[in-house]
DNA sequence: GTTAATGTTAAGAAATTGTTAACATGCTAA
DNA sequence: TTAGCATGTTAACAATTTCTTAACATTAAC
C-alpha cells in the first residue's frame, strides 16, 4: 500500500511519515500541491493524505485536480485540517475527499483511520469483475468482453454500464445514474439516453431495458 | 421510535445525537461498528445510522451483519458517507441499505431523511417484493411474474397493482387509489377503471375484483 | 326496471425516450 | 505545436409509450 503525504511543514510530514512507515505503508512525500499532483500522477499511490492549508495550491484545490485526472479515480484522498475550521471540511468534501482528520493528530487515530480507509478501497477492488452470461465486465483492465470478443467503452459508457450489471435486474433511476455516474454533477436531460444508445449500439439493445418513467436496467 | 447512531467520531456522534433528541426521538450511540451491532441486537432499534467509515468493523460490514440477524430485519439502515465515493452507494445498496446521506450533514436534511424513512417504515411501504401464489411483484426490479412468465405493466398499472396487492383483500377506495398512485392529482372519472381494465388484461379479470360503490381488491 | 356505478373502446394528449448532428474539450501522435 | 481522433455534452426533433378523456355499453343494487 502506497501513501503520498503533501504538507509544507516538514515536522508533519516527518511525523505522518514515521507512524506510517512503522505500520508498514511505503510513503512519499511533498511540500505542496503542486508537487503532490506531479508525484501522484507519477506514482499513483493508493492514499493520498493531504494538507488543506498550503502554499502554491492549497488541499481543496489539489483534491480538484486529483478527481479530475482519471488515472487517480481509484487513488483515496484524506484531508488533514485544523479544528476550528469547520468550513473547510465542508469544502473538502463537496470536492471528493473521502475522509479527513483534525489536528492536532494523534497517531493511533491516524493509523486506525488510514487502515479504515485502505479497507474500503480493497472491498472496492474486489468487486471489479462482473460476468454475466457472454458478458464479462472488467474494471481493472477497464475492458468489455460480449462473447468472447473484446469491445471498447469510453469511461462514462463504462461506468454507466457497469453500474447497471453491478445489479442485474435492478432499475437504476435516472437520478442514481446521475449520482454514482457523474457524481451529482448536473448534466443535459438526454444524455444519459446518448451513452445508453453508444452501449446499445456495441452489445445489442436487448441487455439494457428502458422502464419508462422509471429507470434503466441490465437483464440477462 | 428508537434511533441507534455508530460512528467514530465523537463529535458528529454528539451532532447527530443533539439534533435528532431535540426531535423526541430516542437515541443509542455506540463508536464502532462491533459495539453498534451488539447494541443492535440487545436493544432492537428501529432506525441505525451507520458511518460507513470506521475502525473495527466499518458500515459496510456492519449492515452486512445486521441483515443477517433475523431479529433485526425490520430495522432501517441509512448510511454516512463521504461525498465523492463514487460506488460506495453502491455498495451500501447491495449490503442492504435503506438510504443514505452524504456528509457534511446539513440537520435540516437529516432531520427530514430520518423522519422519511421512518415514515416508511410505519407504513411498510419499505416492502419491495410481494409474493402472493402464482404472483410475483418485485418493486426493484419493476417486473411483475405471472405463472413464471414475466409481465410488463406500465408505470400506473404497476404502482396500482402493487397498492392492491400490498394489502390482499383489503377494498381500496377511489380516494385511497387516487391519493397514492396518482399523489392527490384530480383525474377523470374513468381514469382508473381503464388502468385496471389494462391489468386485467395481463393478469386476468379474477384477480381484480370490483365492489361496487366502494372500491377495489386483489384476490387469491 | 331504474339508475348510479363501472366496463370498454378508441382517439389523441402528454410524457418520456431515441436519434442525430453539431460543437467542445482534451489527449496523442506526427 | 498542431492536426486528428476519441470522448462528452447539448439541442433539436422524431418516435414511442403511456396516460387521460369522452362517448357509449354494460352491470348490479335497489
Amino acid at each position: 500500500m502506497k501513501i503520498l503525504i503533501v504538507d509544507d511543514e516538514k515536522d508533519i510530514l516527518e511525523f505522518l511519515s514515521y507512524n506510517l512507515r512503522k505500520e508498514g505503508f511505503e510513503i512519499l512525500t511533498a511540500n505542496n500541491g503542486l508537487e503532490g499532483l506531479e508525484m501522484a500522477t507519477k506514482e499513483v499511490p493508493d492514499l493520498i493524505i493531504l494538507d488543506v492549508m498550503m502554499p502554491e495550491m492549497d488541499g481543496i484545490e489539489a483534491c480538484e485536480k486529483i478527481r479530475e485526472t482519471p488515472s487517480l479515480e481509484d487513488t483515496l484522498v484524506l484531508f488533514l485540517t485544523a479544528r476550528a475550521e469547520e468550513y473547510s471540511e465542508l469544502a473538502g468534501f463537496t470536492a471528493g475527499a473521502d475522509d479527513y482528520i483534525t489536528k492536532p493528530i494523534k497517531p493511533k487515530l491516524l493509523i486506525s483511520r488510514v487502515k479504515a480507509i485502505l479497507k474500503r478501497k480493497r472491498r472496492k477492488e474486489s468487486v471489479k469483475k462482473i460476468t454475466l452470461g457472454e458478458i464479462l465486465i472488467d474494471k481493472e483492465k477497464h475492458q468489455l468482453t460480449y462473447s468472447g470478443k473484446s469491445v471498447s467503452l469510453a469511461r462514462k459508457e463504462f461506468n454507466l454500464l457497469f453500474l447497471l450489471m453491478s445489479i442485474p435486474g435492478k432499475v437504476f433511476s435516472r437520478d442514481e445514474i446521475i449520482q454514482n455516474v457523474w457524481n451529482d454533477v448536473v448534466v443535459g436531460d438526454r444524455t444519459i439516453d446518448v451513452h445508453v444508445r453508444k452501449i446499445r449500439e456495441k452489445i445489442g439493445n436487448h441487455h439494457i431495458k428502458t422502464i419508462k418513467g422509471v429507470g434503466y436496467k441490465f437483464d440477462l
